[in-house]
DNA sequence: CTGTATCCAGTTGGATACTG
DNA sequence: CAGTATCCAACTGGATACAG
């Protein structure tokens, strides 16, 4: 990957196309509705199917099994059974999972820091479409 | 948001369950399947809508015009229109948008040192399920 | 050139019932 | 307890045609 640019402002780091095709791949999966929520709740530590279940609001159970599958086929977590009856099974972040949490934690980082400002930019777009902007003469308007 | 917990290895950083929500929203955004590479394209500078059609293989005109009305309506990106004939419009990255670059190369790191470990564990997993787990009066044993 | 409109197939995910 | 199976509604995104 080609991080630097020096034609760029503030030598900003930018992703490129190859980059972004392997990004996808992980955004198929964290960019679902719940996985976050399952490596949230396992980062601090193991837990059993029905310890997630009842730990994140709204989850069926159909879509925490697969969810835990799609993360298990990753290699972001272990399923370990316990034969006993009643049957337990607990979930575990990898080492691999461990590690993606510094990336999850600079977006909801940065999620956090700046969801009054997105609000703020939904409310304008939302009342009567964006300031809208345009160019004439090499001089821009952005409307009022 | 409470980042510290002390009673985990190595101080790891964690996401919480009110952090997962307003990072659901960004995913909901970024997690599509076109807005990284438009954030990609527009890093490296302004573009018009056919040069990031052209430079974004695959991409339809119906999903880029959607897909950057929604970055668009999130203050990611602004749309400035030069009423000429023909017409010409260019999208840019905003402030906020810049300092979203941040944490998604944080992403597109991860993803590009961890591709090939992920392929693995999707190799692993799919012939014949993941190396299944047992645990017998407290020992795990993983099969063979 | 930069869109909008329509149609339509595939996917996602919720509800519910059933099982070892 | 920890799943699986089935059904179905909603959403996503591609193809195509048309417009200012």
């Amino acid at each position: 990957m080609s991080l630097s640019h020096i034609d760029l402002p503030k030598d900003m780091p930018q992703p490129d196309a190859e980059g972004c095709q392997a990004t996808r791949e992980i955004l198929d999966r964290i960019g679902d509705k719940w996985s976050l929520y399952i490596i949230a709740t396992l980062a601090n530590g193991a837990r059993r199917f029905n310890e997630l279940k009842r730990g994140i609001d709204g989850i069926s159970q159909r879509m925490l099994t697969l969810t835990l599958r799609g993360l298990e086929r990753d290699g972001l977590l272990t399923r370990t059974m316990y034969p006993t009856i009643p049957p337990r099974v607990d979930y575990e972040l990898t080492a691999l999972g461990m590690t993606l949490l510094g990336p999850v934690m600079s977006l909801v980082n940065w999620a956090n820091a700046n969801k009054s400002a997105i609000s703020e930019a939904h409310r304008r777009f939302d009342e009567e479409s964006e300031p809208e902007r345009i160019s004439v003469q090499g001089v821009i308007y952005q409307r009022r």
